[in-house]
DNA sequence: CTTGTCTGTTACCTTAATGTTATTAATTTT
DNA sequence: AAAATTAATAACATTAAGGTAACAGACAAG
């Protein structure tokens, strides 16, 4: 995602915050929607699913709390981050927000830097979250991330030899591995280990993903098919 | 920190503002340094390292907008807390002078008391810590500048090594650390400690939170779930 | 049909990896 | 400087991953 699709809701009843804080947001390339207080806030934030909201805590007609409660009872924002502006020593709006469903916040005075760099902290947690490195093939999901499997919508954790072996065949959805194939890229060049060792992994593997998808060619090897 | 222990750089061009609020700071038992113009400042900004400085925005030589980027660019000036002088209805001036990284400004003309209690709340806003850093995951809420965490409503306070381990760990829910990783993260490349360490560190971890948020993965290493 | 080769399966054993606890060293606090 | 807290290590316990042996079954060739 470019920097310019990301919306930032900015809601805030003080001009001068909107506009330092306005500013220098778009100043860093985000496209931002500005609200003067709550109920503004939560009627943009349903017409323009922002994946950033930062709301104040203290506000006119709607306070930020109550905003961000009816936010995440909305489907198309339970993605968004939200984050609140809170005034030093506010502890209690602190856990009132994080009750309500907020992300983080930040404490007035603000400084803008500090803002912009927060900003940009969230949404990178934000894009990794729904960008893990996985790896589809049909119905099977590989994440070498999180070393865990998903078949059929069912979580798998494996352990490290089945996973290698796994994610060998998968690599290469149809081509048949040959025994020694498999060995050096799972085991190593150099180790040696018995005869059967293969069959029984191939066999946990079976076992755990349900047997279609391993198939043995005599002779030669093992292949994985969708 | 006793009062004449701290010092406040001020730069402004006019001699009569030099004097004036330079009295008055020094009245207050402040160390007042003067500078009159920004390239002078800078320099006696590095030299002195200063707690507050107090920059005019439109000086000959180098303006107060150069001379506050200047200053942030040098690290051991960056806990110091920038103020500018700026006349009364120069929006722009204080947009860019946020933009560069100041943290206050005060308008002209200068009222000295008005001066000497800003002054004040700036010192005891600089005591304080910057921004709480705080990120939440699930029921657990995480605030780095603290040191502390909040774990289902309770506020548990965790020694460094524990607390940077269960950080790295929250910041990827899910997410399987390997011992390296870890290694790295929370002690460091250099350094070479035991084998058994880091289980050590998450049996406490498990002990503080209750064990069924750290997974182990035999093998790889741990990962930490909701 | 028989035989030999290859893979599947099971149960068991070994070993590597982690868990646990106590103790010592280092660090921080008072 | 003493006390308290935290970090690291060593030594031992526990667990589960990985490997093996032994046998069963399948398949192809003769």
């Amino acid at each position: 995602m470019k920097k310019n699709d990301i919306k930032i809701l900015l809601v805030d009843d003080e001009p001068d915050i909107l506009e330092i804080v306005g500013y220098n947001l778009s100043n860093e390339g985000y496209q931002v929607i500005t609200a003067e207080n709550g109920y503004e806030g939560v009627k943009k934030a349903k017409k323009e699913l922002p994946q950033l909201i930062i709301l104040d805590v203290m506000m006119p007609e709607m306070d930020g709390i109550e905003a961000c409660e009816l936010i995440r009872k909305n489907p198309d924002l339970k993605n968004s981050i939200v984050t609140f502006l809170t005034a030093r020593g506010e502890d209690y709006s602190q856990v009132a927000g994080f009750n309500a469903g907020a992300d983080d916040y930040i404490a007035k005075p603000i400084k803008p830097k500090v803002l912009v760099s927060k900003v940009k902290a969230l949404l990178r947690r934000f894009k990794e979250e729904d960008v893990a490195d996985t790896v589809k093939i049909g119905s099977l999901v590989i994440n070498r991330d999180e070393y865990k499997i998903i078949s059929k919508g069912e979580e798998i954790i494996l352990p490290r030899k089945e996973f290698e072996l796994l994610s060998l065949l998968a690599s290469k959805p149809g081509k048949v591995f040959k025994r020694d194939e498999i060995l050096g890229a799972v085991w190593g060049n150099e180790v040696v280990v018995g005869g059967r060792t293969i069959d029984v992994h191939i066999r946990k593997l079976r076992e755990k993903l349900g047997d279609n998808s391993f198939k043995t060619v005599k002779g030669v090897g093992y292949k994985f098919v969708e």
